[in-house]
RNA sequence: GCCGGAGUAGCUCAGCUGGUAGAGCAACGCCCUUGUAAGGCGUGGGCCGUCGGUUCGAGUCCGACCUCCGGCUCCA
């Protein structure tokens, strides 16, 4: 058989070959170097047979970053942690073991409870196993005979993962010079040899549900990473560090913008600086709901829980709201506005004519979220979205949700976070509503949408509410862990339910679609990862305090005061550092509470010449008239 | 909610096997009178997360709870 190669030279095999043939037979270097081979870009073992006119292309110890290529070595680094938990803790019941995004991880159920000091142990036992080399060796076996196997070794849950597997059974023998098997079920691929793992590391210990189902039992997962050089483990673990820096927890408390209490887990205490970016954006969003045609409305914050049962939310989350109790009636915080709005929108009786509306408010919503989940901003109990539902009829959805990727787009832009989304477009489920030609229409609105806006996307296939498609937008966070920001929903329900009707120009009554969208999400969770994104020295126009004036000495304090009077009239949060600090310390503090321009002010200063400097350390002199050009470009 | 880790001054952290709590930064006072990332000297500051237990004696040992961190589940 003839197989292509990267540079388009064809290698002629016997039949049957496989990655690791041709690799032997263009080199033994390349033989004893390779860990991978991708066909056709697919990630396959070097072990596994080849068919006639595949394009492939071997990866070595060389292509160290590769993500294909350190996924190998991790899941081989997964094996290595089972067979030594398996020697240490006799009895030890293994369940699976893949590698993941920046490293790997194995679940076990063990019979006593391990704690994190032990994974010293374990990762000593590792380290034996890689001084003495293990090697791999993959063989396909029936499923039946892979059920005995485990059976007999009184693995239940490889049992059952026999059970469910697709496709053929493979398993992988590791082994070195002495014996002392471990043999695993593994779809692979893996490395050769256990010779390219320069660096492995145990990280954490975490619990973890079996098959990620709360109702079955809860495994110890053992997280790791491993890596192909030990500079990149180094580096990796710096990396972190650094993450950890940018962490909006961290930074809020530190920059002074907000501050947590055990009295209010999962609610943020604001201060003035923090305000000051809450405010810009509840600008923005007032100012540009204003310009986009949106009616800003206000609804109670405290219903009588009849209403969510009516709405249905009761009965799907009654358990995360918060409830008061009011003389004989249960009362709860809203989680969200729109049976307010929908109670609106029923005040009047509506025409055709009068759709769409477009109802907005970001009230303070309220949900009773486990606490294990709470997480600063980014998961709160207490938050506020840029909430808006706009009711309309059919042939109106189009326009309105090109509108609302319209505001999407220029949000993103505004806030320099266009790199950071990506979107979910959730299609049709199992148990919809309406018809196919129905939702081959609004989903193609949605996803031709997406694509003129150009942001990444995947398809949720089936994931859509039964009564229409959804978009949600995320954001990655300084770990580059993903948080769900905005939304945008087609709702032909809840309208129903709470009774909204327009007339028709037929002169009969309908129900009109409402489409629920938040973009920038929370306003919370939205700050929270602004403050990530941008290490807390944020845009010139969000920074709660955009300029600082020092005055050298006591004899400056006047001109300086007066200098901050005229920038803040100018419109610009400024103040002024008191003299009883040297200029140098004056100069570190504003650098480290991230403040973009300061100004020294002494004897050498004047309206026609002040010496201002950007975050950062970028000096200039500068005339009155001409500073305030420049902070306009800022 | 579940698994693991942690809670000591405003912040970052030290406090070995039980014997009346300590540093740096910050704050405050005085001196210096400042020129682009830390001037000097001094002072004050602690329910050692909360409640209970063991002990002559608990920051330290035990239990429960609360909160935070890393995961899991959940997230309208």
């Amino acid at each position: 058989m003839k197989i292509l190669l990267p540079d388009n030279s064809e290698l002629e095999l016997p039949d049957g070959a496989s990655g690791l043939d041709a690799a032997r037979a263009i080199g033994p270097k390349l033989a004893e170097q390779a860990v991978l081979v991708k066909v056709d870009g697919e990630a396959r073992d070097l072990r596994a047979p080849l068919a006639d006119g595949d394009r492939i292309q071997l990866l070595t110890t060389r292509d160290k970053d590769d993500p294909d290529a350190l996924a190998v070595l991790r899941h081989s680094s997964a094996h290595l942690l089972a067979e030594a938990v398996r020697r240490l803790y006799p009895g030890v019941k293994i369940a699976i073991g893949p590698p993941i995004e920046n490293g790997f991880y194995y679940d076990f159920d063990f019979r006593e409870p391990i704690r994190e000091e032990d994974l010293e142990r374990i990762e000593a036992e590792i380290a034996k196993e890689l001084k003495e080399g293990r090697s791999w060796e993959r063989s396909e076996i029936s499923r039946e005979e892979a059920k005995e196997r485990f059976a007999a070794e009184d693995e239940p849950y490889k049992v059952e993962l026999v059970d469910t597997a697709e496709g053929d059974i493979s398993l992988y023998t590791q082994s070195h010079a002495e014996g002392d098997d471990f043999t695993d079920l593994c779809r692979g691929p893996h490395l050769q040899n256990s010779k390219p793992i320069k660096a492995l590391k145990l990280t954490h210990l975490a619990g973890a549900y079996w098959r990620g189902d709360s109702t079955k039992p809860q495994l110890t997962r053992i997280y790791g990473t491993a890596f192909y050089a030990k500079e990149d483990l180094d580096a990796y673990l710096e990396r972190l560090e650094r993450a950890r820096s940018r962490d909006h927890r961290r930074l809020g408390p530190q920059l002074d913008l907000f501050h947590m209490s055990e009295y209010s887990p999962g609610a943020a205490l604001w201060t003035a600086r923090g305000m000051a970016i809450y405010n810009a954006l509840e600008d923005l969003r007032r100012r540009e709901n204003a310009r986009r045609g949106y009616s800003e409305v206000k609804t109670p914050l405290m219903w009588d829980v009849e209403l969510w049962k009516r709405s249905g939310h009761w009965e799907k989350y009654g358990d995360n709201l918060f409830r008061i109790e009011h003389g004989d009636s249960l009362y709860g915080l809203k989680p969200m506005n729109c049976p307010g709005h929908m109670l609106l929108f029923n005040t009047q009786l509506r025409s055709y004519r009068d759709l769409p509306i477009r109802y907005a408010e970001a009230a303070v919503l309220h949900r009773d979220e486990p606490t294990g989940s709470l997480q600063g901003l980014t998961r709160a109990r207490q938050f506020s979205q840029d909430d808006a539902h706009v009711f309309c009829t059919e042939e109106q959805i189009q326009e309105e949700i090109d509108a609302m990727f319209d505001y999407v787009d220029f949000l993103y832009d505004t806030f320099g976070v266009r790199e950071l989304a990506h979107a979910e477009l959730a299609t049709r489920p199992d148990n919809k509503l309406g018809t196919d030609e129905q939702w081959d229409h609004t989903e193609g609105v949605l996803k031709a949408a997406l694509d003129r806006i150009g942001l990444p996307y995947r398809i949720a296939a089936g994931e859509g509410a039964f009564y229409g498609p959804k978009i949600d937008f995320f954001m990655d966070d300084a770990l580059g862990r993903p948080w769900q920001m905005g939304t945008i929903q087609l709702d032909g329900q809840q309208p129903e339910r709470l009774g909204c009707t327009y007339m028709g120009a037929d002169n009969r009554e309908h129900t009109p679609y409402v489409i629920h969208r938040a973009l920038f999400g929370s306003l919370e969770r939205f700050i929270g990862i602004l403050l990530e994104h941008y290490g807390g020295a944020l845009p010139f126009w969000l920074s709660p305090v955009q300029v600082r004036v020092l005055p050298v000495g006591e004899g400056h304090l006047d001109s300086a005061r007066t200098l901050a009077l005229r920038l803040s009239e100018a419109g610009y949060r400024t103040e002024v550092a008191e003299p009883s600090e040297t200029i140098g310390k004056r100069i570190r503090a504003a650098e480290l509470e991230k403040i973009p321009v300061t100004i020294v002010y002494g004897d050498k200063e004047s309206d026609e010449s002040l010496a201002v400097r950007e975050r950062g350390g970028e000096q200039s002199e500068l005339s009155f008239s001409s500073l305030l050009e420049r902070l306009a470009t800022l």
